[in-house]
DNA sequence: GTCTATAGTGAGATAGAC
DNA sequence: GTCTATCTCACTATAGAC
């Protein structure tokens, strides 16, 4: 996760907006969309539910910024991905870089994960899901068999299962050994 | 298992009680166990909040009427899976059963996976995550590598994912290629 | 066995003082 | 930018008539 910055770089804007979607984020991946209320979210930063709203206008927004940047960073990943050539070592490389960069996502990749309900009434949950589904249209071939569909949608959801189902092992194994499973699964893709 | 039936109509059956668990399901599964509210219920099944209420105590009493069946299943399966022996022949015939035997509780897995936050709060959760952690402790090996760890906690993972993630395809081609998926991951698998 | 009516709670959101 | 105070709404659950 993020780091706390004790004394934060409070620039030109108000910090306190940074620190709403920080502990936002924490309590919505801990205990659920729905169930974090912003009387909690307030309480956990010393204000009141009223200061949330000069800074958002809506819990929805709230969650908007909190995932905005992930989403930004999809976006540049399937599109760059979307230059690849379609072989198999390229596939590989995409698959690399994918767990990398799904080390600082994991919160919120729990989040929509876990929360399926609140993620289908959400513009967030949309956008997110509409991500996935065209990094997964962007990796399968034209006419994948079936098996080959489904690999490919394991080894993508592998990476955020093993994120949180398999938190005792130290990060830098486990990121070695989901690149170890997710290769060979995409190996056994015939990428025609 | 606890009788969550207040006024417990012994003798017959009034068949209300089995028509709730049904909708209760279908809304539970579809908009999620928070957003299903029992007056959804009541309105589709044609009768009030409170006729719910005399057949259930509470509302977290449907869901674990919902449950039942399947956890008596999975711990008819584990029991099983525990006589079996530590070869690759045999988790392939475990991973073959548990499949099949998947195709009926899809509704319910996809429930439990989907509601994270409320299974976290639920007994039922509670019930169904500790038999999810007996199946992979069962079928990982004492001293296994952590690549393997994952590709059994993958495959586990894969039959659900796969059943909502590709409804498109029909049943029986579906299965094939899990079977086949979730196969060739166990075959990696140093047992014993 | 099902109804009407309502208690009791807590949520998201707003108005206006400071 | 943050506060107090309040509004509106929906929910679970209960009481008692029929």
């Amino acid at each position: 996760m993020t780091d706390d910055t004790p004394t934060a770089p409070e620039g030109r804007q108000s910090g306190t907006r940074q620190r709403i979607q920080q502990v936002a984020l924490e309590l919505f991946a801990e205990y659920g969309y729905d169930k974090t209320s912003l009387r909690e979210i307030a309480e956990r930063l010393g204000v009141t539910k009223a200061a949330l709203y000069y800074h958002f206008k809506s819990k929805e927004a709230i969650i908007a910024a909190v995932f905005e940047e992930i989403l930004e960073e999809m976006d540049g990943f399937i599109a760059w991905t979307k230059t690849q050539p379609r072989t198999s070592t390229a596939r590989q490389q995409i698959a690399q870089r994918y767990v990398e960069s799904s080390k600082g996502a994991s919160s919120v990749m729990r989040l929509f994960q876990e929360n399926g309900p609140a993620m289908r009434e959400l513009k967030v949950g949309e956008q997110m899901r509409d991500r996935l589904i065209d990094l997964v249209n962007t990796l399968t071939p034209e006419h994948a068999s079936v098996p080959d569909k489904l690999r490919i949608r394991i080894a993508l959801f592998a990476v955020q299962l093993s994120r949180f189902s398999m938190q005792d092992v130290p990060v830098e194994e486990l990121d070695a050994a989901i690149v170890e499973v997710v290769f060979e699964l995409l190996d056994r893709v015939s990428w025609e």
